[in-house]
RNA sequence: GCCUAGGUGGUGGAACUGGUAGACACGCAGGACUUAAAAUCCUGUUCCCGUUAAGGGAGUGCGGGUUCGAUUCCCGCCCUAGGUACCA
């Protein structure tokens, strides 16, 4: 019997289903180990060949794991709340649930196909009520949380009530608004209840504050920072704007540097922890105030260079700080009121675009140096960002090129403050000179100077030591339908929680997924739709971060009615051992998650820091798309010929797209091509060698380029088996790679002679029972070695590639011996799994066993070398014959010398502590 | 500009701590089997010189360096991909 991978692959698939052979529990001594894969967005296109690539990377781990004895849980589910099911559902009504359903289903197909080894009785889908529920229980605890600075840690706000009733605001140390207000004990007593919720709201994790936000038009929503691009939307690529709003927001702020810390703890690919660091954007420094004494008040700057306070010539509001207009003298009005008016004209993407050219304008005004009490001018200028710091800048010309530049435009003083510094054409930040012109701190060097300025600036109350974060806290409301309610209702104009027991708050029928003739959420038009009848709930619903942020605590615990997951499975499954996905949700998905992990920690609801241990990034595959070449007329007009790619430069030629699937190994399918549109139908080809040769480019995989391929249509032809052992062979796992079915034959062939070393000449199963040979247990252990080493780095292809030299070195020494079949099997298991379960079973093991098997034991003795025998040179300069080893101990480095008179010699009688062999050749020899 | 990763045959890629560069696969060429095709198997395949062969030379983006020995380490440069950008 031949190779059939149709009718084996079913079988397989349809017993692991029928037998949930890979079903996880917690009640085993086995060693536990978690496998996560990112889960997908169940978009309306399906699975292309790309999406499963980090899937089977998790499978083919899951199962190593398994094999070695390891409780493995491997779950999969659905991040099934998003815009776009609700865009399909504005464009034809169909609710997003319905659309939702579909593509899961489809999904679960595509998944199925592949061989996947989930545990799919924890699938979860954040947009079912029984998850969500969770996703809102967790809000509830966000909103009743503090951040005790002191602590560094979130705690209840009762803890801060409490506080407030003993203490009053006094020696609160929290993270919170700016604006918050010191209050007595009795005058805490004394607020009315909105008063003290208002201030209360300024501790909250989960806030309500008016602030300006991403807001998106064309999507008719607010937008996190990371969901806009370069000045545009992720999704769709639609402009943003920003305005002013009020909005739900979460203190991730507050957890700024633990996340920063946490990173030195885990195993992540550097280029993303480089990413969430630069995200985070820590910067060390001080803030300095400039007082002004008509307004008696100060401009509060940040800066990492205090040090170069005496250069200090001039200060830089953003045009959106505070004190612009009280700063603005009669005779500047103009001049500033115009230049405001020009940089709020610039979109955010003029303005990214456009950083070479200075503009600016002066306040008229002065404040005074906090240490010389000179005068300095103060302009406003657009390279401030209202966003960053206090949105004011001490500039310091001779130290930063972007005040040095402002500096020359205006013709402001540059001062010189390090004998170090050469200012001739830019401006010059190295720490490594004496200052000058530094007033007391003359002549010293920067580890000196920093200290001595703070306190000198304490002790004047005009500065202090300060840090400060480029992240801000994130948005999180969003003026749309296919997401989570916030459980939240308003009383006097103040959000209150609704009662743990009333959750899920369900998302509510509307007739239309578009906004209220009004500009509300589309949840304005939900009738009846109150708290209690009366009061109204919050109308945003949650941003699409939200229910991935936590998935991987409910696989762990799925069906749990009483809690989000039970405290028994938590503490057994603890953190996620291998996370696999894509690099795009750096500084989204993968820091909000490590936010609300932390935070669930701190309320003691488990006790891990960081939810993902190692973290592997799936490259992208892109599509590889093909053309034909279209000859044009002499009007420049398409004629029905077509020109094989290596003859297209004699004629005038128009390139077209044409469907990868009629297209094999770069050659045309004449035939296809002609029936794939009737004005193909009589198509004529200029050929080379007989063959239309098709040209090639690398694009990103997508319907238009006709270059999407169908994991579905490549398992058909080839098998499940085949298509999991190419996409690893492929390329390293990590790196980015264009599909192309080229090399695919050379798998599948590899796969029919795993199966041909089963049986014999006439295709009748046959093994022997006899004792293997050297040669044969040693290509054995080589693929063990090979495979053991290359899971555990995750390099994948190469083992692909050591398990088909093995087979041919076994289908060379014309092997069948059980003892050998049998341990390939297991090795082979996780990359092919159909295939090996099949000749398991046939080897007259129990039907579906394979998964049980137990991983076989390496043995190095296979592997030493006993025969001879190469011609040496040692330092090029003698040579000579010597046995073959891998290792050598200090007896048999004496035997070798014994025997090589030559050597000993050349050693001038020096003990050798250890002959270094490579690949069968002394390379060298340690004295 | 800055950060990170990378640059190896016709192609995808191997070479793990410095040790036979090009494993494995695709493609291509030739051959066996076959009436023929498919399938399968065998041989060759980095480039250049050498009629074949024996043999020789060059070679991992470019230019230097360290070393008995460099795809690997160091210095300078070029290019590609990803990220990021008036962050004070």
């Amino acid at each position: 019997m031949e190779y059939n991978h149709q009718s084996i692959e079913q079988k397989w698939q349809k017993f692991w289903a029928d037998h949930q052979t890979f079903k996880t529990s917690e009640s085993t001594v086995k060693p536990k180990f978690y496998v996560l894969d990112m889960f997908p967005y169940p978009s309306g296109a399906g699975l292309h060949v790309g999406h499963p690539l980090g899937y089977i990377a998790s499978d083919i781990f899951s199962r190593y794991k398994r094999l070695k004895g390891f409780n493995v849980l491997h779950p999969m589910g659905y991040d099934s709340f998003g815009l776009p099911a609700e865009q399909y559902a504005i464009q034809t009504g169909q609710h997003p649930a319905i659309t939702t359903e579909a593509n899961i289903n489809r999904y679960r197909e595509q998944l199925d196909n592949i061989g996947f080894s989930y545990d799919w009785s924890r699938e979860v889908r954040t947009s079912e009520p029984e998850y969500y529920r969770w996703t809102q229980w967790i809000f509830m605890k966000l909103f009743d949380a503090w951040y005790n600075k002191q602590a560094d840690k979130a705690e209840s706000i009762d803890t801060l009530i409490s506080k407030f009733e003993t203490s009053g605001s006094e020696g609160i140390n929290a993270e919170s608004d700016e604006e918050i207000l010191s209050f007595t004990v009795d005058q805490w007593n004394n607020f009315s209840e909105v008063e003290k919720q208002k201030e209360l709201l300024k501790y909250r994790l989960a806030y309500l504050r008016e602030s300006t936000v991403n807001w998106c038009p064309a999507l008719g929503t607010v937008l996190a920072n990371d969901e806009v691009i370069n000045g545009v939307s992720e999704r769709g690529g639609y402009p943003v704007e920003q305005k002013k709003m009020m909005q739900w927001s979460m203190r991730i702020t507050a957890y700024a540097d633990r996340l920063l810390r946490g990173l030195e703890t885990i195993d992540w690919p550097e280029p993303l922890v480089e990413m969430q660091r630069n995200w985070i954007g820590k910067s060390v420094g001080a803030s300095v105030k400039f007082p002004i004494p008509q307004l008696s008040d100060n401009i509060e700057v940040f800066t990492t260079r205090v040090d170069t306070i005496y250069g200090v010539s001039f200060i830089v509001l953003a045009p959106e700080h505070e004190l612009v207009s009280n700063l603005t003298t009669e005779s500047q009005k103009a001049e500033i009121e115009a230049y405001i008016d020009k940089t709020s004209k610039k979109s955010e993407l003029d303005r990214l675009a456009d950083t070479k050219t200075v503009s600016g304008a002066f306040t008229g005004s002065y404040a005074k140096h906090p240490l010389t009490g000179e005068d300095v001018q103060i302009w406003i200028a657009d390279y401030v960002l209202a966003g960053y710091g206090t949105g004011a800048v001490m500039a310091v010309p001779s130290g930063d090129q972007r005040d040095y530049l402002f500096a020359k435009h205006f013709n402001l003083p540059i001062i010189p403050i390090s004998d170090s510094q050469d200012i001739s054409e830019a401006a010059d930040s190295n720490k490594d000179g004496k200052y000058i012109n530094s007033d007391f701190i003359n002549g010293m060097n920067y580890q000196e100077a920093v200290p001595a300025l703070i306190e000198k600036l304490e002790s004047l109350k005009l500065g202090k030591a300060k840090i400060n974060f480029r992240m801000r806290d994130a948005i999180f409301g969003r003026q749309r339908y296919w997401g989570e309610p916030v459980p939240v209702y308003f009383k006097d104009g103040l959000p209150y929680l609704i009662k743990e027991e009333e959750l899920p708050l369900l998302l509510p029928e509307v007739d239309k997924y578009l906004p209220t003739e009004t500009g509300e959420p589309p949840l304005g038009r939900a009738e009846g739709w109150k708290y209690q009848d009366q009061y109204e709930y919050e109308l945003s619903t949650m941003p699409g971060w939200a229910g991935s942020s936590w998935y991987w605590f409910r696989y762990m615990d799925p069906k749990n009615q009483a809690t989000f997951a039970s405290k028994e499975a938590v503490d057994y499954w603890k953190a996620v051992d291998l996370y696999i996905g894509g690099s795009e949700h750096a500084t989204g998905h993968l820091l909000y998650s490590r936010f609300w992990n932390k935070f669930l920690k701190d309320l003691g609801y488990h006790n891990e820091e960081e939810p993902f241990k190692k973290l592997i990034n799936q490259g992208m595959i892109q599509g590889r798309s093909n053309f034909v070449y279209r000859i044009l007329d002499e009007e420049g007009k398409g004629t029905n010929k077509f020109v094989s790619y290596g003859l297209k430069n004699n004629y005038k030629v128009n390139p077209l797209h044409v469907d990868v699937n009629i297209v094999h190994n770069d050659i045309l399918d004449l035939e296809k091509f002609k029936q794939s549109r009737p004005d193909y139908s009589d198509a004529e080809f200029i050929l080379e060698n007989g063959k239309y040769i098709c040209g090639t480019e690398v694009e990103k995989m997508s319907k238009s380029k006709f270059n999407v391929v169908n994991p579905d249509d490549i398992i058909e032809q080839y098998g499940a088996d085949t298509l999991r052992l190419y996409e690893m062979f492929l390329g390293p796992l990590e790196q980015a790679k264009p599909w192309n079915t080229n090399g695919i034959e050379g798998v599948y062939k590899f796969l029919r002679k795993v199966w041909r070393l089963f049986h014999d000449a006439e295709g009748n199963f046959s093994v022997s029972e006899e004792e293997p040979s050297k040669a044969e247990y040693k290509a054995l252990h080589k693929i063990i070695k090979k495979v053991e080493e290359d899971v555990e780095r995750f390099s994948f292809n190469t083992s692909v590639s050591a398990f088909m030299i093995c087979v041919n070195e076994l289908t060379d020494l014309k092997s069948n011996k059980r003892k050998i079949l049998q341990d390939l099997l297991i090795v082979l298991e996780p990359y092919a799994p159909h295939i090996t379960e099949e000749l398991w079973s046939l080897l007259g093991n129990e039907e579906g066993s394979i998964s049980y098997a137990e991983y076989p034991l390496f043995n190095p003795e296979y592997l030493v070398e006993s025969e001879f025998a190469y011609p040496v040179s040692i330092n090029g300069k003698m040579k000579m014959n010597l046995p073959l080893a891998l290792d050598l101990d200090q007896s048999a480095v004496e035997e070798i010398l014994k025997a090589n008179p030559d050597v000993q010699k050349f050693l001038d009688g020096k003990p050798v502590k250890k002959i270094i062999f490579v690949k069968g050749k002394i390379i060298n020899m340690v004295i």
